[in-house]
DNA sequence: TCCGTTGCTACAATTATTGTAGCATCACGC
DNA sequence: GCGTGATGCTACAATAATTGTAGCAACGGA
């Protein structure tokens, strides 16, 4: 699972979170999360270009590519367990 | 999405992965893990403990709590996904 | 031209991860 | 009881990744 690897980086999960709805800019992105170094954010970014999950659009700002979207699609029913998570599991923070 | 805070820590998705069929022990996970230090390794299984996913079964072994079985089956898309995605964009490595 | 934005980079400080070695504990065979 | 091999787990230094701050060049209005 090479996939794994590149998605279990940090920030990786949380970028393609992020654009879940809509295409963000790179200052957006990195309002989106919690201020994180734009050195990482960067680097995800990169990597996940070259993975052909994200692309920076011709008006500027970054979006899902289709095969984004569909991993996109893979990630929705996490985001149901993690809601589940919080109130079941008295999750901290 | 605390969980993708989580879960996007380096080797995190994977020690969930190599446990989807069965429980395994700390060095049968080592060796599923690509030989991982068992510093993280640890560190990882200690924080998926705390989050309810993972225990250590009375007979030795981590296996997955009935919550984290649930985790794993949002997981398994994830994996016809990982396919396609490896044949598809060419992925390297 | 000046201002604000874009994507992106440099660099030092701080964390995390790696790799190797080893601990205490328990079960088994002898 | 005594070794043997397994278990979960930890120490520690070396290395790699991440953070935080500052700033670059390029483009688009006003």
């Amino acid at each position: 699972m090479a996939l794994l690897d590149l998605l279990g980086r940090r920030w990786c999960l949380r970028i393609l979170w992020e654009l879940r709805d809509e295409p963000l800019t790179s200052r957006e992105l990195r309002t989106a999360c919690d201020e994180a170094s734009p050195t990482v954010l960067q680097a995800r970014l990169t990597e996940l270009r070259e993975a052909g999950f994200v692309e920076l659009g011709e008006g500027g700002g970054y979006g899902l590519t289709p095969f984004g979207r569909e991993l996109r699609e893979t990630f929705m029913p996490l985001h149901r367990f993690a809601e589940r998570w919080r109130s079941k599991s008295g999750a901290r923070v």
